[in-house]
DNA sequence: TTCATAATTGCAATCGATTGCCTAAAATAT
DNA sequence: ATATTTTAGGCAATCGATTGCAATTATGAA
């Protein structure tokens, strides 16, 4: 089984007895060629089955279009939804999507990010991960004046744009709300502190409860609550404290939130009556459990399509639009884990 | 902010004094070339932050380390799954991975096929979208040699690999499991038949209630519930005959099955007891419904990775292999929604 | 009819890496 | 010392499309 040759502009050109230079521009559609001469390329083209070679094209005009995503995990419901996102905007724009995973180890990101520069991708898109490192294959992206995106979990002294949610804001409206529901003792599940999105969201929790005259407790602070496992295994400590607290905002994920559903809900709490339960992500399920779980929606896809946006806005103004950050507004969906009024 | 020029491999050869050819067999760790060259160039090249372009490599070489993608939607758990899985086995050869989604159209996935074919990939990789239509894109790909590999839902008439759960098997035991736990008018959610998966599991379906001599009743077959709302309303329908079903089998998805549960808890059924209910693909969410919900698990990250081995092995052996479908045995996982006894 | 101008088309270099072929030098054998 | 084989490295063509410049033809104005 021998791999047939495919067509070329040459191949083409010899057979109307033209210059692949003409074959070249008719088929880009350039205005140095007659109409007519134009139409035979177009026709002929595609009688004999031509597709273009990008790997030639691109080499010549020292561009690729296409962008490079590399992301912890692809099957993460949240970054899923942001390729989703982003991949509608490339594709409208004939740009092709190049995919890395990183599963959350620094090595792994260095060498996706390094396979993506060596494609001369037009633009990357990154949330870095878990486990940090240095940030010069970053810098290195920068350096060869390759467009870097971040989000979500970015590096914030490198200056690139930058698209995440505002975490402060809404574990501060988490928090406002569980206050206005009685909550008294709101105990937080925070993530590792390395990453800023935990730190923020740990500051709007502190934030909230000072702003409506609460102390601020350590005890009430369960450190690397990441998993659904983990959120568990916090609530049953929280629980068993002399002044337990009487709702819990698992601002790791909604996967802890669910282990602090099913753990409380073990221990034959009832919720929301005995115990407010909020998540963060508004994964699908959140809807679904008994009692539905409050959490914070990140508008992943929206924030996939805002990445693409901004991507081309920056190629087609190269460069001389302002790097900033774009603060999406999540939004708090309240349901039945923490209303009890 | 001007593009800064990178380095080639000219400017080593330049800056050593050698021919590019050396530069390039050092780089590429041939057997032509002296050692302490070698080590040379490969100090320098570090020094000199050199980046192989990809794109000239692949150009000349005739082949690019990449395989293509192309699925419905990226952001189902299914496919994000499947497309994880293959990731640990490109990324473990050196290759990448690029991403199309079909949004369930027949149109877009042929665009992101000839985008591949262009790209010269080494190989693609996809599940059709519902929405069929021909398949001379796919054709062109096999007539291109580049290696295509079907998964999920597939076109029989083509010959190519073929990854695909055994959709009979799985119904057939669902079925199979509902009338061991004593339910005797099982009813069908059915999926659209232009799918061959769905036709599998209607067959399945079928097959076991004509196997424990239940008789096959068209009034039990409901057709096209796929999403949580479509199953909702079947299940009102269903539930209003004469003589209502006392199981669903959802065989369209685990939204669907969802959409049962809710419709008949709504009306006040209990489940089990009353109603059993059986979904199909394992959703992280059928754990903790409440109850939880038997479905069938169709092993989706190793699907991947079977896929990923699958091309490995046939460029490997270039194109010996006998092109075969390979049937992957997915599991029913039994909950509390089927669970009477 | 003639010259200027515009419209087409061709030529050839180029993008960067790879590779078959060739030569010079070194290593080994006779 | 001479012949033969290895080894190392250079030369130049090549992958396929693009593009600046030159050449040719067509068009139009004078």
């Amino acid at each position: 089984m021998k791999r047939q040759k495919r067509t070329t502009i040459y191949d083409i050109a010899q057979k109307l007895n033209l210059a692949a230079s003409s074959v070249s521009r008719a088929l880009s559609d350039s205005d140095k060629i007659n109409a007519e001469t134009k139409a035979l390329v177009l026709k002929t083209a595609a009688e004999m089955n031509y597709q273009q070679n990008a790997m030639a094209s691109n080499l010549r005009k020292g561009s690729n279009p296409t962008i490079g995503v590399v992301v912890p995990r692809i099957n993460q419901y949240f970054f899923s939804n942001i390729i989703a996102g982003l991949e509608e905007v490339t594709f409208s724009k004939g740009y092709n999507l190049v995919i890395c995973q990183s599963n959350e180890l620094h090595a792994r990101e260095v060498e996706g990010v390094n396979a993506l520069v060596n494609q001369n991708v037009s633009g990357i898109v990154i949330s870095i991960a878990a486990e940090k490192g240095s940030s010069d294959h970053l810098q290195q992206v920068l350096d060869r004046n390759i467009q870097l995106i971040q989000f979500d979990r970015v590096v914030e002294e490198l200056e690139t744009f930058k698209v995440v949610n505002d975490n402060h804001k809404a574990a501060y409206e988490a928090v406002k709300h569980l206050i206005e529901q009685g909550y008294r003792r709101i105990a937080l599940l925070e993530g590792p502190q390395e990453l800023h999105i935990f730190r923020e969201r740990k500051e709007g929790y502190i934030a909230a409860l000072q702003d409506h005259g609460f102390p601020i407790l350590e005890e009430l602070m369960y450190a690397n609550a990441w998993t659904k496992e983990l959120g568990a295994v916090a609530t049953a400590k929280l629980l068993e404290m002399v002044h337990p607290p009487d709702a819990i905002f698992a601002s790791t994920s909604d996967f802890a939130a669910l282990g602090v559903l099913e753990a409380a809900t073990a221990k034959g709490m009832r919720i929301p009556e005995e115990l407010g339960i909020c998540g963060y992500s508004n994964e699908p399920f959140t809807e679904i459990t008994s009692p539905s779980i409050t959490t914070i929606d990140q508008f992943s896809v929206e924030m996939g399509k805002t990445i693409g946006n901004l991507h081309f806005q920056e190629i087609e103004n190269s460069g001389m639009v302002i790097k900033k950050t774009v603060n999406i507004k999540p939004k708090l969906i309240i349901r039945k884990s923490s209303l009890r009024m």
